[in-house]
DNA sequence: TTAAGTGCAAAATCTTTGCAAATGT
DNA sequence: ACATTTGCAAAGATTTTGCACTTAA
């Protein structure tokens, strides 16, 4: 099951005109087995002392940069990140969905969710895009906090 | 007319049982005199050398936990803070309204809209608010580049 | 082979903490 | 007078930069 996801990462890689080596290999998979985003201080963690922090902050940034991530703030600011839709790459950037953040955890999430509502910006604003952001507790850290 | 304003600057403070001291009295001003929020780099750059920057961190935090200001999170994650509403207090704060933020220069505008839509969220997850942010090109910024 | 990517060391930011001196009430 | 607030110094935390070594293609 892990080849499968492997040879899905190299392809992503190759068509990105990325090389595909160890840490970046290593990102992706961790990335794609977890639900909420993830900062690096978090991914430093995961991987050990396996992938210097350095390196870990230069493979967040090209993967961004190529589309294949994208930054999401948690509620105090950290950068997090998660996979992008497919349709992104390094020209546009669709991540348009909401994100809900756990004030519990601080986990962050990008739901699935769409409804854009127009923003009335005054006069002179020009509005691009619009991001929306649900806070509030997230289904493990209502699981934990039952009954207290 | 600067001593109008000081004036109900000594009321705010003295209404949240803080001391009326230099440094408070400015950043009130500062903040009372901008459109935008403003970060602590930005405010210590405005005071030059008059109030250390460890004595704006704290005065800022001050005040966000009276109910003073309010922090919101710029496109780069670095906390801005603006004044809130009269509604808010230590126990609540009520600053659910839109915010602009200027991905030229980066500022953050509070916009007085509220329409809040309703977000669905997965089973599981707790909404308790939204928080929405237009991103685009601020009034200011578009009469620069005018032409370009 | 060779351009791209990595790791290490060191710098640059940004923010917090401890404590003595100064200040508001 | 006395609790609060400030300023300084120093520590922590996070992120970036420079450069030599390594590696994928």
């Amino acid at each position: 099951m892990e080849n499968l996801a492997v040879d899905e990462f190299v392809d992503l890689l190759r068509k990105n005109k990325l090389k595909v080596t160890n840490p970046r290999l290593q990102v992706l998979q961790i990335m794609s087995e977890r639900e909420a985003a993830i900062s690096q201080p978090e991914l430093e963690k995961m991987v050990g002392g396996d992938i210097d922090r350095v390196t870990l902050y230069r493979v967040l940034s090209t993967f961004e940069e190529k589309g294949i991530i994208h930054k999401i703030l948690d509620l105090q600011g950290t950068a997090t990140y998660a996979v992008c839709s497919s349709s992104c790459n390094d020209r546009e950037h669709h991540d348009e969905h909401v994100h809900f953040s756990c004030e519990i955890c601080n986990k962050v999430y990008c739901l699935p969710e769409s409804i854009y509502p127009n923003i009335a910006a005054p006069k002179g604003f020009l509005v691009k895009h619009v991001t929306i952001n649900a806070i509030g507790i997230c289904r493990y850290c209502q699981m934990e906090h039952k009954g207290e």
